[in-house]
DNA sequence: TCGGTAGGTTCATTATTTGACACTATGTAG
DNA sequence: CTACATAGTGTCAAATAATGAACCTACCGA
């Protein structure tokens, strides 16, 4: 047993990796990316892009815009979604939940998925009864460090995640943000104590967030559970609301999912 | 040297294609998939299948079942999917327009997308009004040459489609389906001439079907509305009001995509 | 105990991928 | 017109990454 911890500089990319990397480049505000970008994003050869993008789009994942010859995102993402959703309809099983949560807050619900050292957006309902609203980027992803949603699963979810978020660099995206190892640390264990997460503004100005893990079934979490509120709204009487909300709606959606609630997390 | 002469009868696939074939093994009736049946399923080597399956798991293309072993889609799909239908709503598009047209007929109507050489479902909408439904699985990819809606992307979509169908073996999936280049050319003709495709159980005993493609910018098929209907339940006069919903439906799905109905197709 | 299944790992060999460079072509702004 | 951006093709030697046979472990039923 070589007795090397987890040393590798972790880019050991195998070409899969590297030509699926390039679909992460998408988002809401970067519809189509031509070529040319890619290679500035990816910092690899024209000519291996190419080859890279050309493979994709034989298989449906991109396709080509015939007029400015940009990549998108192609069907055969659309049909694996649906494949996934009807096997393992996550978002057909959060959606009442969480409408019923936003419905009875006034405020948007958010619900996201572990994934890699991120989290993915699954779904938000924004009962849309105030003027000011939390603008939401349902496809942007969310880092760990820096968000509710992130803090309530490095605090209940896989070790792992724990341990590669402290380890590595942490970007900073507002303000607030916290970068220091030992106020994450602290931050976490404080999550870990009182049950639920809060983010004062350390990704976005002016919003304030509360977020509570759900669970797998070996009381690990796999997603959470967050409500942003604009600065300034959030009073005493809410932020107790909210939390009552994200129990119950915690602990409903790992029933549904059949998961267990962990022995240390009691939402009473 | 052993040389079990290679009867490689398959093109030059890139270790890309190889490892994004694997995600096409899914579907609802497959939800998850161990190694073992991935193995089966693709011939290829066991340490071979797993360093792909290994890096698709790595890039949330898929995700492992903890109890099970199997693997399973991932929540990276999940994500990808919401990009491509912020930027580029299909599926928001053809709802309410689909939706109507399944209300006005009682009967299931049915939205895919050319993909490679197959379609892909983007949409289907039951009006549940009969007690006898079409099943549909929204899952599964149709046969260009043994459906409705894949006869109707042979007879209007680009060249390289019909090319494609008309050379490969075609596979039999009913005791009605055409095999035969002549016929099969013959049908395409017909539903050029008069603007529809028709399916006699050619994919689904029992199942008669028809379909009508919608365009792109370039007047060029790109995907297609169906509308099956079980055997008996087809009068002349619903088969009216179905072609009458199909070209109202294909003009007005053209329309909203921003995309221009060829010179010779008239849906008067 | 055996035999069959399953998931997962190792490592030497090999062949695929890679990137630099050269070249075409199209578009557009000055 | 030039100058510079874009997309795309082709070649080829070098390096890296993919490969498959064999091996290991664990589970299950007889």
């Amino acid at each position: 047993m070589t007795l090397h911890p987890k040393t590798r500089t972790d880019l050991q990319l195998g070409t899969i990796t590297k030509a699926l990397t390039l679909l992460d480049h998408f988002s809401s505000d970067r519809a189509e990316i031509g070529l040319a970008s890619f290679v500035r994003l990816t910092g690899r050869d024209k000519a291996t892009v190419r080859r890279h993008l050309a493979e994709l789009e034989a298989n449906g994942y991109l396709e080509q815009n015939p007029d400015t010859r940009q990549y998108r995102l192609g069907p055969a993402i659309l049909r694996l979604a649906g494949v996934r959703e009807t096997c393992f309809p996550l978002r057909g099983i959060v959606r009442p939940i969480v409408d019923d949560m936003a419905q009875r807050l006034g405020e948007l619900v958010h619900v996201a998925l572990m994934q890699g050292d991120m989290m993915s957006t699954v779904y938000a309902s924004d009962p849309k009864v105030h003027g000011t609203r939390v603008i939401f980027d349902e496809a942007e992803m969310l880092p760990l460090h820096a968000t509710a949603s992130g803090l309530a699963m490095l605090a209940f979810g896989p070790e792992e995640a724990t341990d590669y978020a402290l380890a590595h660099d942490r970007k900073s995206f507002a303000p607030n943000t916290v970068i220091a190892k030992s106020d994450l640390l602290h931050l976490v264990r404080q999550t870990r104590a009182r049950g639920y997460s809060f983010s004062d503004q350390y990704f976005t100005s002016e919003i304030q967030s509360h977020g509570m893990p759900f669970f797998g079934p070996d009381g690990v979490a796999i997603g959470t559970l967050a409500v942003p509120v604009p600065q300034g709204r959030l009073t005493d009487e809410l932020r107790d609301r909210i939390i009552d909300e994200l129990r119950r709606g915690s602990a409903a959606v790992t029933r549904s999912l059949g998961g267990t609630l962990p022995a240390g997390f009691d939402p009473t």
